[in-house]
RNA sequence: GGGCUGUUAGCUCAGUUUGGUUAGAGCGUCUGGUUUACACCCAGAAGGCCGCUGGUUCGAGUCCGGCACAGCCCACCA
């Protein structure tokens, strides 16, 4: 860093000059600025945050990515976000913190190791024991959380490094048991048999958010029971249907609606209504429906009544192969308009039936054991697993004459999300938090107003999952994870316990409900075995829900339950950035957990933004394997071209699509991305046959072999973009020689520094609005356009005439260091390095900045002051003139373009306007030259139309370009009457608007604006007629 | 079954909140170009029943109803 100057004392020495320009490429290294700008921060330690009574403070979380593997786009999509409003605050002066971190998603992590343990060892997590797969996990998440942050720091993120949690660490652990105790404490927490989804591979219990259902093929089986004693004209069977032939060994009744008759005539009547009332298509199916209901009605109606009456007298039926007698039952869960009307009853292997058994006090037969085989209830079919057991059983019942028929049936299969296997209904211990109380406060958060969710969209799908109020799950029969500090006691006297723990407030005690011992919850880390005379208490082996941990993690990360100075300035943090597929699994119970423990918010506002879709517009995830590393996009393109390109397709309802392919390092061939070549470690160029790595790649043979970058459109697009910028200010640092800064009044200001200064103040004002609104997509095309279109294309062209003038040298030099400076600091929370690297080098060219009130210069852009500009500089005038400017250079470029005059080649033109208009073009007219290399000979009222020319009009000009004798004129002709055509559509259809009875209705104002455009489209019909018929004089004397 | 979102140029998407001249951008295509930063560039051009349909209105890409298609989420399915 070059040592301040004051005003007046800076001369450049002249090699020094020389040496700075000749360090500046042509093109953007984004590499170099990366590893400078990387290494220049965290030296500095800018992100660095701590408690500042002087200043108010910004907080936010990071949703801590899973350490089952590295980031992906989905991720980089969620960062790129945060770290631009998290740099937009900090350059608007608050206290700053963005806390990083990892999550150590127990059940997703676990998996992934148990699933290489068996691949690479063959061994289960049973041979090798509790303690060293613990180990090994510890392993694997050292190693990917060590890759996680590498990835976020190579994309700028400007966290706060020296407050990196870990939900499994010593802070977190803390506060986890705090907030179980006090559940435990407040009577929230029970334990009890439920029906639970069971992963029989992962052997734990699942939540209801950790199932998914799949549609696989399946078959619908018609069994026979036979009834006890029938009596005559009563069936000798009834028929059940099962897509699930394996658990009628379970069975405890079958059941037949209550009222068949009754319950018919309600469907049907509702079929009725439907199709009195309904839509097209659902009359259709309506229609379609009664017609089997018809059937039905004379088909099995009867039997189902008569079986009903049975069911009233308390009969019985034969379960096969069992050859158990189970009760006819009637409920209402029993439907006559599905199936054969009559259903099996299983209430330990299926959700419904389990509701029957509750309501009907049926035993519950459990058939399984935990790893997914038969139990001795399942009688011979003991000890095999769930596939040979229904194979054996389809076999048994029909050589037994049972099975009755086989229909083909699609059937919803549900699936664990994490080992990808089939889920039982399986009834097992399990440890449950009461939710209703805990749900309505985080519902009455939202519904105040309290918490702020953005897109409001998403607040309907938080509101209907929390008022379920459904008890929460909260036991993992895992190994990986925060274990439930629970121990059970023997039943002793509760004085035992009283003495044992007297004078500690660290332990509670609560009557077990399914043995007579006690549970004893403690908040400190450990009990031991012996911790109460005489008798040895053993502690759960289960652990927690990963999500009861990360529910925490607002207020856990600052330092809770002890009430830290953090904890106090920092919380309720700001914002939580994420993506909808957590909102219910994560937000609401951030929400929830935070009003419990601290009594306060976890945040002021959410952002839910959009899913990062591939290009066959499916979501982007680990599991599937088309989740592409950002690192392997920044190779190619830079960090600041990936974050551009991924905030400015943050809108605010569509999902960001993103076609990526591969590009070959040998032979920079593109090779498609497919389905199929997206998870390989390597691949084959198919053009040049030399192989590449992908981000896949693991042994060292394939990293070996140089990595095939990911290319995409929109990352080249915003590389470009970065590129421009970059040599935008290489032009300025170019042209500072002898720059001086000063303050400059009004008057000496040109009408295009007037302009680029009123664009400037627009673009700052909206790029704040739109970030602050989250708006994102809005804020990276606003400066997009401005950057590339306003600045580049228009200022710093005009700016080279004025350049070369030593007498108006110092005001431009002023304008365009002022301008890339607001500019580079609008860009830094979207482009970090970039406009980092650029403001340091433009401090070695001009360590004071000009134009005082845009500017003060300091030491790094992460911690130079946000714009704020005047909106006194917004001057619609002055846009408006220079639009007319900017018409007239187009028309002038068009005509020379469409007659091929060369580019070096001078002509003259002459515009036909009003008095006012030429005023404004005046002082315009020498930039005509610089930038179309045409002079203008006329300007005004007065101008002459010339005989032969190339010319076109606007709503204000006439503009006529004397091409000479390059003029093709039958195409001008062509030309012009395309344009007649056009206009004389245009008038028409302005002529009829006019003269109906939009004239009386319209605003005056409006139907002014439509008589001006008429007669505007009027004038320049005409205009463009004498310009025909001038054109066809001319022909016709060349013939 | 309930809910949400999308359908605009060959492709990817803005614009719809608050209705008002001739609907925009990037990529791709075509024409021309190395002029005091940039070929990752410059200048220009072509390319649109704004999914369909009905309504409200003087006026609809924009507001309302219906339909179609696509995608997502939740619930359920003997």
């Amino acid at each position: 860093m070059a040592e301040k100057v004051g005003i007046g004392e800076f001369f450049p020495v002249m090699s020094n000059q020389e040496q700075l320009i000749n360090d500046l490429p042509s093109q953007y290294d984004h590499l170099a600025a990366q590893e400078r700008q990387t290494k220049f921060w965290e030296e500095k330690g800018f992100f660095h945050s701590d408690v500042n009574p002087n200043k108010r403070p910004y907080a936010v979380v990071i949703p801590p990515p899973n350490v089952t593997g590295a980031l992906h786009l989905a991720h980089a999509l969620n960062d790129s976000l945060q770290d631009t409003l998290v740099r937009m605050k900090r350059m608007q002066g608050f206290e700053t913190l963005w806390v990083p971190g990892v999550d150590h998603a127990g059940i997703a992590t676990q998996a992934i190791v148990e699933k290489r343990l068996l691949e690479q060892e063959g061994k289960t997590r049973w041979d090798l024991g509790r303690e060293a797969l613990v180990q090994r996990i510890w392993d694997w998440k050292d190693q990917y959380q060590a890759r996680i942050l590498s990835q976020l720091k190579a994309m700028g993120c400007s966290c706060d490094w020296r407050r990196m949690r870990f939900t499994l660490d010593d802070v977190c652990a803390k506060a986890v048991r705090a907030f179980f105790f006090k559940l435990f404490d407040d009577g929230l927490i029970y334990r009890g048999k439920r029906l639970v989804n069971w992963d029989v591979n992962l052997q734990t219990a699942v939540s209801d958010d950790e199932v998914f259902h799949e549609t696989t093929a399946g078959h619908f089986w018609y069994l026979n029971y036979p009834v006890v004693d029938p009596q005559p004209g009563e069936p000798e069977f009834v028929t059940i249907a099962t897509t699930r032939p394996e658990t009628m060994l379970g069975d405890v009744a079958v059941a037949v609606h209550p009222d068949p008759e009754a319950e018919f005539s309600r469907i049907e009547s509702e079929l009725r209504e439907k199709i009195v009332s309904g839509s097209e298509r659902d009359k259709e199916e309506a229609e379609k429906e009664l017609e089997v209901l018809s059937l039905r009605r004379t088909e099995i109606l009867p039997t189902l009544v008569r079986l009903a009456a049975m069911a009233g007298a308390g009969r019985k039926v034969i379960l096969p192969i069992q050859n158990r007698e189970i009760p006819l039952i009637t409920d209402i869960w029993a439907k006559p308009d599905k199936g054969t009307g009559v259903v099996k009853i299983t209430p330990a292997h299926d959700p419904n039936d389990y509701e029957v058994g509750l309501r009907q006090n049926l035993p519950m037969v459990n058939l399984l054991n935990r790893d997914g085989t038969y139990n001795e209830n399942a009688g011979k079919y003991e000890g095999l697993p769930i596939k040979k057991v229904r194979a054996a059983i389809l076999e048994d019942l029909e050589a037994q004459g049972f099975l009755v028929k086989v229909e083909d049936r699609t059937i919803e299969i549900a699936t664990s999300d994490r080992s990808k296997t089939a889920i039982e209904p399986y009834l097992n211990d399990q440890w449950f938090v009461k939710m209703d109380g805990l749900s309505q406060t985080a519902m009455d958060a939202v519904t105040s107003g309290e918490v702020e969710i953005k897109p409001t969209r998403y607040i309907k799908g938080y509101l209907d999952w929390l008022s379920e109020k459904r008890d929460w799950p909260i036991g993992r029969q895992l190994w990986w994870g925060h274990q439930i500090p629970i121990w059970y006691c023997p039943d002793v006297d509760e004085s035992v316990l009283k003495t044992a723990f007297a004078g500690r407030e660290d332990v509670l005690w609560r009557r077990n409900e399914a043995d007579d011992g006690w549970l004893l919850c403690s908040l400190s880390e450990n009990l031991k075995e012996d911790a109460v005379a005489g008798c040895t208490i053993e502690r759960d082996e289960d652990v927690l829900d990963t999500w009861f941990s990360s529910a925490l993690w607002p207020h856990s990360t600052l330092g809770w339950p002890d009430k830290t100075p953090e904890l106090e300035y920092y919380y309720p943090t700001s914002a939580l950035i994420t993506s909808r597929d957590i909102i219910s699994l994560w937000v609401a119970r951030m929400v929830l957990a935070g009003y419990y423990n601290t009594g306060k918010k976890p945040f002021d506002q959410v952002y839910i933004h959009p899913k990062i879709l591939d290009k066959y517009g499916e979501g982007m995830s680990k599991s599937k394997g088309n989740g592409v590393d950002p690192v392997a996009v920044m190779e190619k393109f830079g960090a600041d071209a990936l974050r551009f390109a991924l905030v400015y397709l943050t809108t605010e309802n569509q999902d960001v699509r993103l076609a990526l392919d591969f590009e070959c390092p040998h032979c920079s061939a593109v090779v498609e991305q497919t389905k199929k070549n997206r998870t390989q470690h390597i691949i084959e160029c198919p053009k040049c046959k030399q192989s590449f790595a992908t981000q896949w790649a693991e042994t060292p043979e394939e990293r070996a072999l140089p990595l095939g970058p990911v290319v995409g459109e929109r990352f080249e697009v915003a590389r470009n973009f970065c590129n421009k910028l970059w040599n935008a200010s290489r032009f300025v640092m170019i042209n500072l020689e002898g720059f001086q800064p000063c303050t400059i009044t009004f008057d000496e200001l040109c009408v295009e520094d007037r302009w680029i200064l009123s664009r400037l103040a627009s673009v700052a004002k909206r790029v704040t609005e739109s970030l602050e609104q989250y708006k994102f997509s809005e804020a990276a095309r606003a400066l997009y356009d401005f950057a590339w279109d306003e600045f580049c294309s228009f200022y710093v062209e005009i700016s080279k005439a004025r350049l070369s003038d030593p007498e108006r040298r110092g005001v431009v030099q002023n304008v365009l260091i002022g301008v890339l400076d607001t500019l580079l600091r609008l860009l830094h929370p979207i482009t970090p390095f970039v406009t980092e690297e650029v403001w340091r080098r433009l401090a070695d060219f001009a360590p004071v900045r000009g134009l005082e009130e845009l500017a003060q210069a300091s030491e790094s852009i992460t911690v130079a002051p946000w714009p704020i500009v005047d909106e006194a500089w917004i001057d619609p005038n002055i846009e408006a003139q220079f639009a007319q400017f900017q018409e007239a250079l187009r028309c002038v470029r068009d005509a020379r373009a469409r007659q091929n005059v060369p580019p070096r080649t001078e002509v003259s033109f002459a515009i036909k306007c009003s008095a006012e208009v030429a005023e404004l073009l005046l002082p315009m007219s020498e930039f005509f030259k610089s930038m179309a290399c045409s002079v203008a000979t006329e300007l005004g009222p007065g101008v002459v139309p010339p005989a032969l020319s190339s010319n076109a009009t606007t709503s204000a000009m006439e503009i006529y370009v004397d091409v000479a004798d390059l003029i093709d004129i039958p195409a001008e002709i062509q030309k012009k009457e395309k344009e007649i055509e056009k206009l004389n559509g245009f008038i028409k259809s302005k002529e009829a608007k006019l003269s109906g009875s939009f004239v009386e209705k319209a605003p005056a104002q409006v139907v002014e604006k439509e008589r001006a455009s008429l007669e505007d489209l009027r004038s320049q019909r005409d205009a463009n007629l004498q310009m025909l018929q001038s054109l066809q004089t001319a022909a016709d004397a060349k013939k």
